[in-house]
DNA sequence: ATGAAAGCGCTAACAC
DNA sequence: GTGTTAGCGCTTTCAT
């Protein structure tokens, strides 16, 4: 028998459909309205703590639980973050997926949201960006190795799409970052040499041109600076990030008129070469060649002897970001800001004469 | 002047609302239905070429992109992949986040899903399924380094939530899995050693319990029997999956009344504790010692010498287990299946001779 | 404090 | 082929 007309009661109850149960069937069990038991679960505090009670029995009972689309179609957001993830390139050490994308993924649980993780296709990276925000998938981006003038950084902030990066610009700031301080670290390392009586201390960096690499290559000219360490052009070379790399660079670097004591590399990487080509060529790594590297990536305590090297507060960075880009989708925006991290020097057996 | 009552002109065009257009935008302009707009991206060949051509029109002048949401509510589905992501071990080289994740990615985004990243949160691993399965925040799981009895594959078994893992399970065929021969993967490792002239070959291996390292154990044992070698339980040894725990263990091996000259580990993190045992103690790798790892990690060509290794076809992995878990979705079920893939032998400088 | 009504943007039935 | 009519499950005014 049909009902007396006025859509009271649901004509779909929950078990009827083999789904789920809805805010309605939460509603009718608690007898209550629908909305009563929206306000129990968006503001509490306008419900009367019986009634809070008789739903959140109901809520119980039912094992009901909010259909996520509904409630982001409604409120025009998805909770979503976006962050690309880069293809694996071989033979070099990915220093940032492992750890840095677990921090992330775990700061924005905290924060209420999810991580969606998407790679370009064809149609281009920037496409990428700009089909994710036309859909509405997400709310908003983490960039990680952005460079100067980064593409996708300009293409977004074009939009107005919210997004904070791992990396800082090099134009005042235009956008909010999180940065760790690259060049504290070289110079954290050079420091350290030098307390272990090094004078002739050597810079394996990478090409001019990456953001990241320049900005160590400066804190190694600033060190040397600060120590009255003569800044041989000869000791501050520059190859590409391969151990093959690093193995001709160190090479090379004997070779010189002057070899150095001590090498400090702008990746583990490139460490792992110098270390390799070190110990082929009898020196041992430690008492007659220091060696540094930087990230500290897993490798840097298996290697022999254990790697010293510059390790980033992923973790940190990561709850930074997180929270600064909930800031701003929150809509408590504020100026754009930048943050920069210091990251530690962790030393082992590579840089001891011992 | 209002309209002529009606309903008929959208009220709320695009422009009004500082969003991106909707569908009734692109259907005003081109002067059709909402519905045939519809047609136009869901089911082409109900629509006349002539208004089609109208309608991609008006999309591309609006900038229309269907908005996610709205579309996925209708529809009852996310058209989202959920992966948990498992926290980084210090000491030990990860050996699929990388490369796994962003075919995982890339094999999602060509059959028109997205990945969501989580973590589980005090509550527990499996309250953080049942939470993204009851939000129904994702279609379905894809679960890796998956055990015997693994509580999450019972879990999502018993809720009749679509799964497809990477490893396979010990009872007949429950689900569908995609899993590599890893059993297979030590076999060539050892017919590898034994055609290099090896008689004595030790198998450093996990302990007994991991679905993953008992099968590649299990390889270690038939690649013997083939070749009619002694299998030796003194070379048969089991540690937990840290550098320095193969170094003790090659350091045992060697203090052995018959010692192996070559030894193949269940993983490269043992592999590389081996190598440097092997190094310290004056033996030659490769000539006097062969060693073995298993995964390809990205370190083993940076090692000295350079790592023979098994790897692994993450990508393929990947692709295949998108395909499975997609036709489950796409409601094409089938019955449960498996699928057992084949590693490759990658054979480096730490086994040859020379 | 609670309830009724409206509608987010889309697709699925069903008419025409 | 195309348009009309209903919602998907939720939140948000606005009454009460």
């Amino acid at each position: 028998m049909a009902e007396q007309r006025s859509g009271r009661e649901d004509p779909h109850p929950a078990e009827a459909r083999g789904e789920g149960p809805t805010l309605n069937d939460v509603a009718r069990v608690a007898r209550v309205s629908r909305q009563t038991v929206s306000n129990v679960l968006n503001a509490p505090d306008k419900v009367r703590t019986e009634t809070t009670r008789r739903v959140q029995q109901a809520i119980q009972q039912l094992g009901y639980r909010p259909h996520r689309l509904a409630r982001n179609l409604k409120t025009r957001s998805s909770r979503m973050i976006g962050y690309e993830i880069a293809r694996s390139r071989p033979g070099v050490i990915n220093p940032v997926l492992d750890r840095f994308v677990h921090a992330l993924v775990e700061a924005a649980r905290d924060d209420g949201y999810h991580v969606l993780l998407f790679t370009p296709d064809e149609a281009g990276q920037i496409a990428a960006y700009d089909e994710l925000v036309g859909t509405r998938t997400v709310d908003g981006f983490v960039l990680s190795e952005v460079n100067y003038a980064d593409p996708r950084a300009i293409a977004l902030q074009a939009r107005g799409v919210p997004f904070v990066t791992f990396g800082r610009p090099d134009v005042p700031v235009a956008h909010t970052w999180i940065d760790v301080d690259g060049g504290a670290g070289v110079e954290a390392a050079v420091h350290h040499l030098a307390a272990q009586g090094h004078q002739r201390i050597a810079f394996i960096g990478w090409p001019e041109g990456s953001a990241t690499g320049d900005r160590r290559a400066e804190g190694f000219g600033r060190a040397l600076a600060e120590l009255g360490l003569d800044h041989d052009a000869a000791l501050d070379v520059r190859v590409e990030d391969g151990a093959d790399d690093g193995a001709h660079a160190l090479i090379h670097l004997l070779h010189g008129a002057e070899p150095p004591t001590a090498v400090v590399c702008v990746s583990d990487t490139i460490a792992v070469g110098v270390l390799r080509a070190a110990t082929t060529r009898g020196l041992a790594v430690g008492s007659e060649l220091a060696v540094a590297g930087f990230d500290d990536t897993p490798v840097a305590p298996l290697l022999t002897p254990q790697l010293t090297s510059v390790r980033q507060p992923l973790e940190a960075v990561a709850q930074r970001i997180v929270n600064h880009l909930t800031d701003i989708l929150a809509g408590g925006a504020g100026k754009p800001d930048g943050e920069l991290l210091a990251p530690q020097l962790i030393v082992r057996a590579s840089t001891h004469p011992y």
